[in-house]
DNA sequence: ATAATTTTTTAGATAAGACTAAATATTTTT
DNA sequence: AAAAATATTTAGTCTTATCTAAAAAATTAT
């Protein structure tokens, strides 16, 4: 059984494998989980005496079977909460991160597939993030940031890299949302600004926005 | 904001306040929450701090407005979870005490009010509990316990005393729950036990079991 | 009214998890 | 290859919540 800062860890250890693949830094799982350095390394070394990860030191951590088993639990459960809040409690997916994060430390087996019924086997988040199943397994969909779109090229906005209330709130505000249609007009060369078209709308967005929408 | 340790104390004295009055003794939250007097002691010293209970040394504790109503709302929040697990994730009323200890927790006022309209304003737990509703008032329904009904006399169950799974269970295997009828066939006048008519059968069951059953 | 018993509080210890400051290792720059 | 800069670990402290053992207060029995 992990306690809940393990289970943050994990989870925080397992998204930056995700990303940076193997051999994960003190550093960057300090800055993910906005703690110190020395915090880092006190609690990895508990978590490679219980066997989810393997550390040697000043080589960073890399999850072990048994720890990214017990990472994808938690991301499955953090999931499911928030297509529970967003399909059955009124929450907008701005709402629903928050509380997930707190949600996705209840311990009950049962709790959690039968609420995986109850909403029908999701295979998505209201981010557009993949929920794994009960082994474990999801489907890895192919996808890539707006920012890559060429010039005059279309896509469908399938997820956002970022999902911190502010950016969600901002993209509802401009009428972006998952499974809609983005054109891009121009890309301004200097900044990477992009002129796109959306709901037949004109609109500029910075680069810092389009490094956060997924599209297909 | 309490932590989910100064939670359980509220809580613990709230019930124990409901049976026994004012004046609740350090030991017998110590009993409740199965801790050491000595750690009771702690709790309620850093609990009078933040005003939700008044405590003078040795003459035990009593909740303020404010405790009250702190505690008020976490019984309504463990009671709507359980609702939730028994209407919508088919769990038995055996299953959930443990769950519900755990999501009473959770912080968001928005969720449980959601939660509660989700579910049609449930007005009793599947316990026969009341709920206590956003402003934390709650329909006190009278009710007494079967040991207290005469020979020959008729009830109807409205509610248990002990939650715990092993007595519930015990209550499924005699088909006995909320909503059934029950006679008092005859009363051994030795050792308290009942001989009871439900579902048309006859079945003798011990004062401790007719102690923890309500009726109306 | 004393003595015995029970209840409650205090004192001191422990464990988890976090922090600061200092020490050490590693990486980058010159 | 040093020196400088950065990253990581260690040492020591703090808070929260718990515990045991001992002291003190309150209650009950004689
Ligand atoms: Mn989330
Ligand atoms: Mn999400
Ligand atoms: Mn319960
Ligand atoms: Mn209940």
């Amino acid at each position: 059984m992990f306690s809940l800062s393990e289970e943050n860890y994990l989870k925080s250890i397992y998204h930056l494998e995700a990303i940076h693949g193997k051999g994960i830094s003190t550093n960057s799982i300090a800055k993910k989980l906005e703690t110190k350095a020395s915090s880092v390394t006190d609690m990895i070394k508990k978590l490679a005496e219980k066997e989810v990860l393997v550390y040697k030191k000043y080589q960073g951590v890399s999850l072990t079977t048994l720890g990214r088993k017990e990472a994808t639990t938690i991301v499955r459960k953090h999931r499911l909460w928030e297509v529970f809040l967003v399909d059955k409690l009124n929450f907008s997916w701005d709402e629903v991160h928050d509380v997930a994060e707190q949600l996705e430390h209840i311990k009950s087996p049962k709790l959690i597939d039968e609420l995986d019924v109850f909403l029908g086997f999701p295979k998505m988040d209201p981010h557009g993030d993949p929920i794994p199943d009960k082994e474990g397994n999801f489907q890895k969909i192919e996808k890539r940031l707006l920012s890559t779109l060429e010039e005059h090229k279309t896509g469908i906005c399938v997820g956002v890299n970022d999902s911190s209330s502010d950016f969600l709130k901002y993209l509802d505000k401009n009428n972006i949302s998952l499974g809609q249609k983005i054109k891009v007009l121009s890309k301004e060369s200097f900044d990477g600004s992009l002129t796109i078209l959306i709901h037949s709308k004109e609109i500029t967005i910075s680069k810092k926005i389009s490094n956060n929408i997924y599209i297909q």
